[in-house]
DNA sequence: TGGCCTTTGTGATACAAAGCACACACCGCA
DNA sequence: TGCGGTGTGTGCTTTGTATCACAAAGGCCA
């Protein structure tokens, strides 16, 4: 196990540690904003400082994949955000799905960031009759019983739980059984899952129970 | 540097591991409902099998801490709860601000899972002089300006940021200026606090980023 | 009350990640 | 075209974290 809120519990493609991949992000957004200000080449150096983090470690994840840089110059900004949104699979868009049609449901199919980086929320589900049928945000709300044929459909590839608690483990498993290998996790558990899929959680509340040590 | 979105500069109290105190507010939660379901007492294996982490390393984590298990027994589900708590100093509440009153912001302080938990939202903040002076889920919202002023005058300890990436930095400065020990950063960027300062980033992208690597 | 069974607490060990430090590649300039 | 300066890529070392495995503690029952 790893760190709290994160399993992968991927069978296939790495020996390329978790946390490594975890970074990877980071490094995109970064050179995405020095792209942004007109920088054409920038250094383990001045990545390290925006990112605070070690140059060294900068040098060390980016050597999993390749040598990316020209020595006494650096790394060319656009070039490697490339590679790295390649890496990632972020060279494409993904289909989403959001089940769970409550109030932080509905905060998250309003919020204008996922699409922009290629995260379409393309489906949304909910167990309450009620909600079944209504159109959220341009989407219309289908019956969790109809996962698995939406899932197929529309080729949707992640899955963010929005339910309450009592019900987040069970979603998950009709994810997963819908064939879904990536789950973002809004509710406050840690979920089982098979081999091969990927929870990632997010949970404020965690992150600020555990700050509270620092300053009691 | 620990993970991503993650930065303790805590000079004070630990030698304990950071990555142990995250685990902490698992452990309170598992305790918790373990609880509600009647369980008296409970062992390191149960309490593994629920959280998904090995049982010694539980029992590692909790002997940081003291001896709080029986042998041949187990852990008393309730005290070993309290005393979790209060470790973490979750044994009060603590007054919170949010700072940058846009969509986010209002989800957030319209959020019902701080106030159980004991994090009160007792002021607002935004740096626009038409949301300024409204009243946003019964908060008052002040302007920036009055920052340091008001988090003297409501002892406010934590500090929750929802405003735009351009301003994230300044803002974190701000509260960071106004004695602000712990921070919940929304915006997507790596901040610079000082010393003693603890942010943690909550960034529902990010996870989605490096999840795609499992899939593509 | 003694012996058996269970589960803790923890030193020792194994594994993983981060950082150091330097050889080597490349650029620019004279 | 050769030389100085810079910054990469990476083997090695250090630091940090997880796991193992077992002695000792406590409960329970005959």
């Amino acid at each position: 196990m790893t760190s709290p809120n994160i399993s992968n519990n991927s069978s296939s493609p790495s020996n390329i540690p978790e946390v490594v991949i975890q970074r990877l992000p980071l490094y995109v957004r970064a050179l995405s904003q020095f792209a942004i200000s007109g920088d054409n080449v920038i250094s383990s150096e001045q990545l390290g400082r925006r990112l605070q983090m070690t140059p060294a470690q900068i040098r060390k994840d980016l050597s999993y994949f390749g040598r990316f840089g020209k020595q006494g110059r650096g790394y060319n900004v656009v070039s490697l955000e490339t590679r790295l949104r390649t890496i990632l699979g972020l060279d494409r868009a993904w289909n989403t799905t959001v089940v769970g049609m409550g109030r932080l449901g509905r905060a998250v199919v309003s919020y204008p960031g996922f699409a922009p980086e290629g995260f379409n929320i393309v489906a949304a589900f909910d167990a309450d009759d009620d909600i079944v049928g209504q159109t959220i945000s341009g989407l219309n709300v289908h019956s969790i019983s109809d996962l698995v044929k939406i899932v197929k459909e529309k080729d949707i590839k992640i899955g963010i739980v929005t339910v309450p608690v009592e019900h987040a483990q069970e979603v998950i498993d009709a994810l997963v059984d819908a064939g879904i290998k990536s789950i973002l996790n809004y509710a406050p558990l840690s979920p089982k899952v098979p081999d091969g899929v990927t929870v990632r959680g997010i949970d404020p509340v965690l992150s600020l129970q555990s700050m509270t040590y620092y300053i009691r």
